[in-house]
DNA sequence: ATGGAATGTCAACGAACCTGACTTAAAATC
DNA sequence: GATTTTAAGTCAGGTTCGTTGACATTCCAT
């Protein structure tokens, strides 16, 4: 058999030493990766928090509070803060629920889809200059790694969203 | 020439829709890469702050403050809250400067030590699971698409200090 | 030796989390 | 129909970790 087993292979990607490298990658990376919203809401009145809000609802419009505080993992005193800076100030509806009147239906108002877009052109924009930069092949790994680094429970969250869009 | 052209590639990785896809693995995928390290911090009173500074001072042994400044991107009376409590308690060590009797050079005491092994194992089993999962060409790539991600100055520390290492 | 720059410390404040206890309203269950 | 459960929101109070401002110490260049 030409199948080389892991011992033969060393599994060299996996010493304390390669971990380290991948540890303060995900520390620096994240820094650039919430940098340019970062900057931009700080002109404004809001902060990370209200851009997962945000984020969230424009991802999944209608979506409850309930829904968004398993998304966000936050309290809803947390949560409830941010949402009620963002409906005052005309960003996000807030729609009684039809079928059951206790849930809350939460859209982005044309307001609110004109921060959310100012926010992801940022983000994206790094993003893809980062994608370009690697490639095809390194986005895939890349992928593949951050999602095997999630807590099942997270995983369940990021893989009904991710189907759910394209 | 058998090579294909970007159009003709179509680059697919790179519509908005893979670049949103990458966002939220960013997002979920950094809970799951703190959560350990903050589970064993709930109980002891510190939090991801002294974590971090645990981590860069056993990272390079006797660095000042300023350069710990640099690579932790807070503002030193931050810094200062995290390091007067770890030496307080005995887990860092603050010597005052040879040559430069304005710097003081930091370095983990046996105390230290001890939780800096505790915190990283944790990190560093999530890491692991999470590589062999996915693989030496996927790990590949996600420390390019990382590192791509970076602000340059980030970037400039990062790979001082993983050259420094191994 | 002196004034400016660099390093680090102390004090006070603010944003964004948290827990715990509670209210209101509606739905579900018995 | 009465009771329990669920969804959302509120109030009080606390923690962590970031901020700005003022200050002490030390070094270095004039």
């Amino acid at each position: 058999m030409s199948e080389t087993t892991a011992s033969s292979e060393g599994l060299l990607f996996l010493t304390d030493e390669q971990l380290r490298k991948g540890i303060e990658a995900m520390f620096f990376a994240y820094r650039g990766f919430t940098a340019d919203p970062d900057r931009i809401l700080d002109g404004k009145d809001y902060g990370r928090a209200h851009h997962r809000a945000v984020h969230f609802i424009h991802r999944s419009p209608g979506t409850t509070v309930s829904n968004l505080l398993a998304i966000l993992g936050v309290t809803k005193q947390s949560l409830n803060r941010v949402l009620r800076t963002l409906i005052e100030d005309g960003l996000v509806r807030s729609d009684k629920g039809k079928v059951d009147a206790r849930e809350r239906h939460l859209y982005l108002t044309d307001k609110g889809l004109i921060l959310e877009r100012e926010l992801s052109d940022a983000q994206r924009a790094r993003m893809r200059a980062a994608y370009r930069a690697a490639g095809p092949q390194a986005v895939a790994g890349f992928r593949q790694v951050l999602e095997a680094m999630m807590d099942p429970e997270m995983r369940r969250q990021y893989i009904r969203l991710k189907e759910s869009g394209s």
